[in-house]
DNA sequence: TTATGCGTGCATCTGGGTGC
DNA sequence: GCACCCAGATGCACGCATAA
């Protein structure tokens, strides 16, 4: 049986309950307060017309004294809508997701959205969703979201869907991110330093061909170290990497790329195993580009990665319709990936023998 | 045991009533 | 006639009572 997704709400989606446990203010208890009625009590505090500014004046001072919050549940029964996005987001997921997650609840909330999010099962969320009137859900990908469940349950939501991190799709909202393209901007940046050996550590495709691609283009040079697969499920491959660092001055690369923040902790660890000094020794670009890498770290790593912002804002975009509407179809975006030069990348000079 | 119908909850909308 | 106000209807899910 499938695990029910965490669902995490924000302050905005249950206000209903005190704090004490004592029962809901509604517009009943205003209108009763008030002298007025219900239907009043609703004009007053929407802005409509046709409510005196004395009554209304003294409606809103009673809803303050009581804190009273509408109830989202019985205004979405009215408009048929929640104002809210869901976001399903992995169960582990990392300093990334969790940046892109809150500069997208910070976003969201501004353009007047709450925001609900569930962690874990996607087809769960997406259940519980539904059954909150969600009608807008984004989700961030896992291995999950092919099997079948969850296309069933996908099929089966009448709303708009956004999925990060995908190509194109005939049934949801798509954006994707240009990693080949953020890679050739990080080869780019060391050839432009002079640098002529250069290497790849890590695993993804699309990573590995921008590299490729930028290294053919730039005629960099081919030396064993060219490319470190390093795959998450082979923790013994790391070993090449250490044996690179060993290797003379003259017979290693002068600058690494690295293709997640995680890889860049343990490249650093195994740096000072070695004896080799960033940026003394060797130039270090990482990608994702995270704040706590420098309270983590006491070098300033020179990044290339998406903004979190972009990201955010290319999504709420599409959820509401700004930007270019669809023609009668699902939007996709490429979100470009920025280079952000900071103090690991160093002249090839630098490193003259 | 299953199927059906009714009442409840709550904010908003609509049409109509009241008073100046 | 206009400003203000009110009663009832509406939306949906769920629980409960009753009938088959």
């Amino acid at each position: 049986m499938a695990m029910s997704p965490i669902l995490i709400y924000n302050e905005s989606i249950d206000q209903n309950f005190h704090e004490s446990g004592e029962s809901v203010v509604t517009i009943k208890d205003i209108a009763q307060m008030a002298g007025v009625s219900f239907t009043t009590v609703s004009k007053a505090l929407n802005g409509e017309p046709g409510v005196r500014a004395e009554t209304r004046n003294k409606i809103i001072a009673i809803a303050n004294k009581l804190n009273y919050v509408p109830n989202l549940a019985a205004r979405r029964l009215v408009d048929r809508k929640s104002d809210s996005i869901g976001l399903i987001w992995p169960n582990k997921s990392g300093l990334f997701l969790y940046h892109l997650f809150e500069q997208f609840q910070i976003q969201a909330e501004k353009a007047g959205y709450s925001v609900m999010v569930a962690l874990g099962n996607p087809a769960a969320g997406v259940r519980t969703f539904m059954k909150h009137f969600v009608d807008t859900i984004v989700v961030w990908p896992t291995a999950e979201n092919t099997s079948p469940e969850f296309i069933r349950t996908r099929e089966s939501f009448q709303g708009t869907m956004l999925m990060f991190n995908s190509s194109p799709s005939p049934y949801y909202h798509t954006i994707s991110i240009d990693r080949q393209e953020a890679i050739q901007q990080a080869v780019d940046h060391l050839s432009g330093l002079g640098h002529r050996k250069i290497s790849f550590i890590g695993y993804n495709s699309e990573k590995i061909t921008g590299f490729d691609r930028a290294g053919q283009l730039l005629q960099l040079e081919d030396h064993p170290d060219r490319l470190i697969f390093t795959p998450k499920n082979a923790p013994e491959s790391w070993n090449r990497v250490a044996d690179m660092l060993r290797k003379t001055k003259s017979q290693r690369p002068t600058a690494l790329i690295v293709d997640s923040y995680i890889a860049m902790f343990k490249l650093l660890k195994l740096c000072r195993m070695c004896n080799v000094r960033i940026p003394e020794d060797l130039s270090l670009i990482a990608y994702d580009d995270v704040p706590e890498l420098e309270e983590m770290t006491d070098i300033v790593v020179t990044t290339v990665g998406p903004n979190v912002e972009h990201l955010a804002s290319a999504a709420l975009d599409i959820l509401t319709g700004h930007g270019h509407p669809a023609e009668g179809g699902y939007r996709h975006v490429k979100v470009a990936s920025q280079l952000a030069v900071r103090g690991t990348t160093r002249p090839v000079s630098d490193y003259a023998m």
